[in-house]
RNA sequence: GUCCCAGUAGCUCAGUGGAUUAGAGCGCUUCCCUGCGGAGGAAGAGGCCACAGGUUCGAGUCCUGUCUGGGAUACCA
């Protein structure tokens, strides 16, 4: 990438000023190269020379000028500038730019990508909700996340599995299967009440009439597991369909009753006793969190010998250090934010290095439906499905999943956000998604009206890149090919948000070259400048493809 | 009480310690179709970057405190 080529060039540069006695010695701080606020200050900027003012002794200024003076030379560097008071500009060149529409033609379905992962195992947990009911908009987020850091992931070098961690056994999944019962009895004129924190949503109404149509009279008979398992079924079947209009697809679903059949909590609950992490009290086993670095110590058997949720979370992690994850992340909602430094205390405990796992904790969405906030709980039935916001912001010529995923992702997950329910619906149509997918279709139609000029992707493949030279076009290479340090710099922070950002910068430059240089020229004279354009729409339709893929939406032909 | 996250334009939100000028979308005002898609483009109005200190050559960005909002503080998961 040019941003490392860049740092280990100043760092070799200033390196030599020293040895050539341009330069005091002192220790390098680390070298910092970003892309200034102002264009006109060039393509990367770093600070160096102030940084090193103070342990350098020397003048800013001058210290820079060193620097740039032993900066060895490279095909990507166009123009170094110092400027006041001691930044080192850089601008890339505009040959070397040009060229990259080559690059990126070579590689149409790998550009942006890069190696930091090196092969290595990745694995991303999100969603994980326990099937009680259908997909709510408190999981989208989650969803959408998680789904975007996997893809980010697996375009920086990483062997990503998503996986989807779920309990379909203990209270709440009795309380499900009692509640479905209840509903399958009221069709066989049985009324009886929901029992108490039991599930009251519509949608067990409907699994009880297809089990009705399916066993009639028999359901009467039936025992309570019976039921919780159909319920399951037919919640997990609604939930993988849900996740399938999202565009997700999870590798593994992982459930957490295998970790007791496995035996995995059990050994987990005697490593801990053996280690003296874990100690007796008031009739439960505690785990010592204290000694971890954390405020209290917290319960992991309860006095009735049942382990609290920290304990398969525990042995669940442990196993995903074992099952030779190098780098794990999991995705949860804030209500979660408290767990998880128990849980990795677990891990540490048992002698495990939790340096490889990363949490994302986003905040909550709040919906506001007529002015009003909705709450949401599933228990009480009351909330609004993925399924019912999808359908409302779809149309035809609208993608529903396009419009979620690019809300859900154009904004930080630390910041909580609010979603006006009554306006996403008006204003899907105006979401900025389509301004880049308008971008990807009005290239995807010049290329298809070259082509009926008889002027296809043949006649074009021999384009004299260097005839790319005007500003708008420079601009929109300069957007292009920083797309491999926009993924990387999003993968390894984990803010898939930020491709957003940078999908809105392209096609902006793109609109603003496709305002300011004619593709098809009716003159045969400029034949050949055409054919570079042509060349450069190609690759900035790869380029818009690329970031619109990675972000889980469509790139639209023709819209 | 304690801990976590946030507070930036009318609304929803970006913003990587740097450059006399803080951005986008929506909304509002006014323009631009004799040429490749006007779902576009150009211009404009609209900001004590919650507040107060501090660090720094330099702070929307880092630190401390205050205020406001959300979340968490279980032998629920």
């Amino acid at each position: 990438m040019i941003r490392d080529n860049l740092i280990t060039l100043i760092q070799q540069a200033a390196k030599k000023a020293q040895k050539a006695g341009d330069l005091p010695p002192f220790d390098l701080p680390a070298i910092v190269v970003g892309p200034p606020k102002n264009p006109e200050h060039g393509d990367y900027a770093t600070n160096l020379a102030m940084q090193s003012a103070r342990p350098a002794k020397m003048a800013p200024m001058l210290i820079a000028e060193q620097i740039v003076k032993h900066l060895p030379a490279a095909p990507f560097i166009g123009q170094v500038d110092v400027a006041h008071p001691g930044f080192i500009n850089i601008t890339l060149d505009a040959g070397w730019l040009a060229q990259q529409v080559a690059v990126i033609q070579a590689n149409p379905a790998t550009f942006g990508n890069s190696d930091a992962g090196q092969g290595r195992k990745a694995q991303v947990e999100f969603v994980s909700a326990n099937p009680t009911g259908p997909l709510t908009i408190g999981h989208a987020w989650g969803a959408v996340l998680g789904d975007t850091i996997a893809s980010l992931l697996q375009a920086t070098g990483w062997e990503v599995t998503r996986e989807y961690y779920f309990n379909n056994g203990g209270r709440q999944m009795r309380l499900l299967g009692e509640s479905l019962q209840v509903r399958c009895l009221e069709l066989l004129g049985d009324y009886r009440p929901i029992p108490q924190d039991g599930y009251q949503g519509d949608y067990l109404r409907w699994v009880a009439a297809a089990l009705y149509a399916e066993h009639g009279n028999a359901l009467a008979d039936k025992e309570v597991d019976f039921f919780r398992v159909k319920a399951v079924d037919a919640i997990f079947a609604n939930i993988r369909c849900t996740l399938d209009r999202l565009g997700i697809r999870f590798d593994v679903y992982y459930n957490e009753l295998d970790l007791y059949e496995s035996g995995r909590v059990n050994a987990a609950v005697q490593a801990l006793a053996s280690s003296g992490y874990a100690y007796q009290k008031e009739g439960a086993t505690w785990l010592r969190a204290t000694d971890l670095g954390l405020k209290q110590d917290r319960v992991i058997i309860k006095s009735s010998g049942e382990p609290t949720y920290r304990m398969p979370d525990i042995a669940y992690h442990v196993h995903k250090i074992q099952r030779g994850f190098d780098y794990m992340v999991d995705i949860f909602g804030a209500d979660h934010h408290a767990t998880w430094p128990d849980v990795l205390a677990g891990v540490r405990a048992l002698g495990f290095d939790t340096d490889g796992i990363k949490v994302i904790i986003h905040q909550f969405i709040t919906l506001v439906r007529d002015g009003q906030e909705v709450k949401m709980s599933t228990r009480r039935g009351e909330f609004v499905t993925i399924d019912a916001l999808l359908a409302d912001i779809t149309t035809e010529t609208i993608s529903g999943k396009d419009v979620m995923r690019s809300v859900l992702l154009s904004r930080s997950p630390d910041s909580s956000m609010t979603f006006d329910l009554d306006l996403a619906v008006k204003q899907s149509a105006d979401n900025p998604v389509f301004y880049v997918q308008y971008g990807h279709a009005r290239i995807c139609s010049i290329l298809r009206k070259a082509a009926e000029e008889g002027f296809g992707p043949e006649a074009w493949a021999d384009g004299d890149l260097t005839l790319l030279t005007h500003p708008s076009e420079l601009a929109l290479l300069r957007r292009m090919t920083s797309l491999p340090e926009v993924i990387a710099a999003a993968a390894e922070q984990l803010a898939p948000h930020q491709l957003n950002t940078y999908a809105a910068e392209l096609a902006t430059h793109f609109h603003a070259f496709y305002r300011d240089c004619r593709v098809l020229a009716s003159n045969p004279a400029d034949r050949e400048l055409s054919k570079a354009r042509l060349r450069l729409c190609e690759a900035a339709r790869i380029t818009v493809a690329r970031v619109l893929t990675l972000m889980g939406m469509s790139a639209p032909e023709r819209m």
